[in-house]
Order: C-alpha cells, then sequence, then structure tokens
DNA sequence: TAGCTAACGTACTGGTTCGTACATTAGTGA
DNA sequence: TCACTAATGTACGAACCAGTACGTTAGCTA
C-alpha cells in the first residue's frame, strides 16, 4: 500500500472514460494474478482504483469478462513484442538464439503475466476459448521460427526433425517453468530460478540446449 | 458425477477412520485440482464423500490444512516413483534419457499433480513453506542426476557445465508445460501437446533434446 | 455388560462477495 | 443554454461458504 494515496481532490474528478477502463485493467492485471481467478476480489480492485465497483460492471460487465479483458491485453503485449522481433539478416543459429532470447526476456519481464497463463490453464482456457480477440490473434513468434528452422533445415545446418509450434513449446516451457514454477522449485529444491545472478546463466542455457538439439548429429542413440 | 451412487446402505455405516480420512484425500485432490484453492470448495468435498463436512474439519483442522495434505501425498507419491529408478548399471547417455523418460511419464500419469503444483506456484508456495514433511523431504531424482551427471563428466562424455537441480529444472520444465500449459497452448496453437497419439514424439524429443545439451561440442557460438 | 471415547451427523451462523437498483453529474451537440 | 446521454457514485440485497455448537453412536476395554 502506498503511503501516499491520492485523497480524491474534488477538482481532479474529471470523466475520462478511457483512462478509468485502463486502470480498472491495470489494477484488475495485478489483483487476479496475485491471488487466482476465485481469490481475486471486485471489491478490491474497487478499492484499488480512483473509481467505484460500479465501474467495472459498466465498462466489463462482470468478473468473469473483466478477466478475460485482462487476458486480452496481457496476450497483445507478448504479440507486440514478438513483432519487433527481426532476426531475418541473420544466420539461422544466431536467428534461434536470439529468439529465445526474446521470449526468455518477455518471460522474465512479465511474471503476472505467465501467472494469468497459469490461473487461465486451471480453468480450462475457458476465457480464451470465449474471446474472439484471442481467438484470431495468431502468433508472430510462431512465423519467425517457421522461416528461421526452413533455412536452417534447407541448409542442412539443423538435423532435427521438428515443426515450429513443437520448437516454440519447448523454448516457452523453459522460459515459463523458470517463472511459473519459481516458488516451489527454491522451496522444494533451494534454488531461486529467478535469480538476477543465475540469469545469465539461464539465459545462456536456453540457447545452448535449443541449437544443440537442432543441430546435433542424429546418430542411433535410440 | 457417477450415475451409481451408494445410496448409503444402513448396514455399510462402518466406522473406519483410515478408510474415511483417505477418502476425503482423494477427493480433495480431485476437487483442489478442478478449481483451484480459493475456487474449491469445502461443502462439494465434502459431498462427493460418503462422510460429512464435520469429518474435514474433524481430521484436518480446515480447509488449508486439507490442501497441505493433498500437497504431502501428492508429492510423495513422485518421491516413490523416484525411488524406484535403477539406472546405475546403464551408461550416462541411455541412464539421462531413462531418467527423463521416467520423469515425462509422471507427468503424463498425474495431471492432478501437475495442477496441484501450478496451484501452490500461484500461492506462492505457503503450503510447502508451512508443511515439516515437504521441507525435510528430499529429492531421490537429484541424487541419480548427481550421479549420472559426475560419471558422464568424468568420462568425458558430456561437456555442458550444469549442475544436477538445473539438468533437473530442464527436464521437469518441458515434462511440466507439456500438462500444465495444455490448453491455452492448445486453444493458441491448435496443437494438443498432450494427445495420445503425439507422446511417442515429445517423449523421444525431451531425450534428445536433453543428451544433445549434454554432449554437444561446445563451440564459441556465444 | 457397563461405560468410555473415537468417530460421526445435523443444523446453523456470521461474515463475505458478486452483482444491482437507484440517484447524480459532467460534457456535448442542437 | 438547454437537454440529452455517457459516465459516475451510493447503498443495499441475496446467495454463498468456511467453520462450529451440539448431539449421537459404534466399538473397544475393564
Amino acid at each position: 500500500m502506498t503511503s501516499v494515496e491520492e485523497p480524491a481532490r474534488p477538482g481532479e474528478r474529471i470523466r475520462d472514460a478511457a483512462r478509468t477502463r485502463a486502470e480498472i485493467l491495470d489494477v484488475a492485471t495485478r489483483e487476479f494474478s496475485r491471488a487466482g481467478y476465485d481469490g481475486a476480489r471486485v471489491d478490491e480492485i474497487a478499492a484499488r482504483t480512483r473509481t467505484t465497483k460500479r465501474m467495472i460492471y459498466y465498462y466489463f460487465g462482470g468478473k468473469e469478462q473483466l478477466f478475460t479483458a485482462v487476458l486480452e491485453r496481457a496476450y497483445g503485449v507478448i504479440r507486440e513484442a514478438e513483432q519487433q522481433l527481426d532476426v531475418d539478416h541473420l544466420d539461422p543459429v544466431a536467428a534461434i538464439r536470439r529468439l529465445a532470447e526474446l521470449t526468455f526476456d518477455h518471460h522474465e519481464r512479465h511474471p503476472d503475466f505467465i501467472r494469468l497463463v497459469g490461473i487461465e490453464n486451471i480453468h480450462g482456457a475457458e476465457h480464451i476459448a470465449a474471446s474472439e480477440e484471442l481467438g484470431r490473434m495468431g502468433s508472430p513468434a510462431l512465423d519467425v521460427i517457421r522461416r528461421i528452422l526452413a533455412a536452417g533445415q534447407e541448409s542442412g545446418l539443423f538435423t532435427a526433425d521438428v515443426d515450429a509450434v513443437d520448437l516454440h513449446a519447448m523454448i516457452s516451457s523453459f522460459c515459463f517453468f523458470r517463472v511459473s514454477n519459481r516458488h516451489t522449485f527454491g522451496a522444494l529444491f533451494g534454488r531461486d530460478l529467478v535469480d538476477p545472478g543465475r540469469r545469465e546463466h539461464y539465459r545462456a542455457m536456453l540457447g545452448d540446449m535449443v541449437i544443440a538439439y537442432l543441430t546435433a548429429e542424429r546418430a542411433a542413440d535410440r
């Protein structure tokens, strides 16, 4: 709780639909990611906003739709980051490493997003299913991976028999787990996966792993 | 809901503390993993049991402690599976693959466990921290990994500079993500990571990935 | 077989929480 | 400047839900 909280200066009570809506989304993101869907309290979200609970229902309709809106925005952010990705000038190995690092960095910077996705999975992705926006929004990362993979496989550099979706799963799993399972992993094995001092180590480890997998000589080791 | 539910035959109303306790744990595991901690209903757990809500409080004390007991049992199961692991007669490469496959299989067979761990992470692992049992119970898998890693590194087979905890994180992340993020991943990318038809593919992919990482020639590719 | 206790059941309560009915005001277009 | 609508605030209700007070019975032991 920030000690300096605006004591509702009457002069500043200006109507601004966009700002109110955005502020609700900000606070809701924090509250949902803090406590989970059922643990989150609509009253608590309202209290941390400069507006009232009435507005949440006015703009979003209900708790369920609010959560969906929060998810939509969170996914929008990562999609935007992925669209910035420009690796076509790099060789396949460097390009894949760059892509993995971008994924790594985004997960690191957005623990709230990770938690929201975890929560959504507990609820069977029903909000994603209910959202038109999330349904039709593709994944720029996937397109990038597809191009890199094609180049790498054509040149013979990449020997692994994977497609873009599976490679994306491989990269995401490491980045996601490191953040999502930080607490149980730390409690059970005594190692903080998100310790800043180990950040570079894990970032390099991810790249090494993916590249080793893609470029390994496939022997009869099965 | 199973249609054939025992209509409380009065003759069978026998007292059996152990059975009652175990039944509560079974049902609670399902309910918590279905709905999350706050989404789970104590009344619902009681209703699906042959006993009443009163007994939950009699045996466990409260919802919080019940969840902790559920977690303790779930972690106990995986620890037991890991203890069965006997790979000392295998060469390091085969041993690592076997270990990865066992981890893979356990995650596949226990989606409830995965969900519980996800839920516990949303709550900052506070129940693990509150549990003596979970605190002092180590990880047999870690010991195994340590031995294999030492052997592989000594023989020069393994070139990667990892320790057992990090390698365990790498293996777990893939196995965990595949189950935990099944729903969002499926909804967004149209691929079911737990499709039985792709099971062998992913199992092999995990082993290939880990072994490629461990045995790669470390060039100046950074 | 009497009595004692662990095991079990019923019915209720107090607080919480999502959602809404009703009232009000800022800003905009005619 | 007047009226109309989008935006906002207040107060409340109804359902839900964790937890408990109180009462009962099975089965063991002396």
